[in-house]
DNA sequence: AAGTGGTCTAGACCACCAT
DNA sequence: TGGTGGTCTAGACCACTTA
């Protein structure tokens, strides 16, 4: 009776948790009903129900806690640093960036912005600019552009002044969750601009990452140009 | 009865299946029996197999196939260019490489490739190169280093003449599987071999990958590093 | 002790594929 | 038609957390 039917129960479930979780009317870090609860609220034996919650849990959309209940995940430090940020040193460990910011401005998308965020050419824009040190050296420059339609209101203050990272400051003032992202990368010779900022040389090779971000009705709601310096570090991805 | 406890029995089914893979006890392309048999032969309820081969599946090395069976998954060109090959051209879809093999010879473990491998420093490899084209262009120039104990016999000619992967080869000739790489990137100034196989100026930037494969047992057995041209092309992730 | 997720059972029925 | 994987049920019991 809960409407959403067509293929398989538990993908009729999953659906309806979906479209309550991206509207907000279940919140990050909120607990959810319990397995049980749930699979007499949806008429769905508690198999069912579990198999429809495994797949937001392996999209790390929900997190289950054996004996605690399953919560709304919530974009914290750990989870930007282990899943969104693939930047590592050439030896020793990964640690966490200090970001600094280097402006904040409005502006028009250009053709390759427009291209990425599926927006019109010209369409206004935030450009935000942060440079981050790793083991106190500069070593990436990240170029943001968003959609100013998309982020009413948003302020360089929230920028500057946020605790936590980028992305819970999305999820926290816009309610809007990144779940997923596409990364292609080139090498390019550095920009003036980024080579000051990184103090690198001119001429130098730098490794450029061009990453949309996906919220969880699979629509862009960000582009991220981040400027690498690999003398020292390097992007890591582990593949299946 | 049939050894491995422990932990949840699924574990235990799985870490038997596992090691029949690994020992070549199941072979890739083969037809392993039906889950209702290996309940049966487990002594384990059809859910509890299906929970075990469920994992296999997603690490694909298990391949199901309704109304037909569950299959050892093998290395096809496809599964190659979906999930071990990310360089795609900046514009217009994804192809297949035209593979040439420019040498085939044997050497020994530089301090880097010995890291990578996990072998002693100075210890007997096989060094092969290949020049990739896309679009009838070079754009790709892998490095492959191999431990001679690992691929005894190994031979140029089974390189150079054959018909599918590099990987499918691995799996044929020696019976062991990549289920799993790593890649590390940078941007390097090119190395003047390299400018001249890619038809590049000296000096251009140029984006390299380091990439460890890793086997069932997950022992490391390759280490492949690409040289990559991005004036054209990219390196293309989506990551969760 | 009560509530949560995690494991496991012993089926039934459906969708798909080969013959 | 018979065999395969895919879905679904209605429980039971275990492991863990909190009070």
């Amino acid at each position: 009776m809960n409407s959403l039917d067509g293929g398989p129960l538990y993908k009729g479930v999953q659906r309806v948790l979906m479209e309550q979780l991206a509207s907000g009317a279940l919140k990050p870090g909120q607990l959810i009903p319990s397995e049980r609860q749930l699979a007499t609220e949806f008429n769905v034996s508690i198999g069912t129900l579990r198999k429809a919650i495994d797949d937001l849990v392996e999209q790390r959309i929900l997190i289950r806690q054996q004996g605690k209940g399953t919560f709304v995940a919530t974009h914290d430090r750990e989870r930007l640093l282990f899943y969104f940020f693939h930047v590592v040193p050439q030896k020793g460990l990964k640690s966490y960036p200090f970001v600094e910011s280097v402006f904040f401005q409005k502006s028009v998308a250009s053709d390759d912005v427009a291209n990425r965020l599926g927006i019109a050419v010209g369409t206004p824009t935030f450009h935000v600019r942060n440079k981050l040190s790793l083991d106190g050296a500069p070593v990436l420059i990240d170029d943001i552009h968003l959609d100013q339609a998309r982020w009413p209101g948003l302020t360089p203050v929230q920028f500057k002044e946020r605790p936590n990272t980028i992305y819970n400051l999305y999820q926290d003032a816009f309610g809007i969750t990144v779940v997923r992202t596409e990364e292609r990368l080139r090498a390019e010779v550095v920009d003036p601009e980024h080579a000051k900022l990184l103090k690198l040389r001119a001429g130098m090779p730098v490794l450029t990452i061009r990453r949309t971000a996906f919220d969880m009705r699979n629509q862009r709601v960000e582009l991220r140009i981040s400027t690498v310096n690999t003398e020292k570090h390097e992007y890591f991805a582990e593949l299946l």
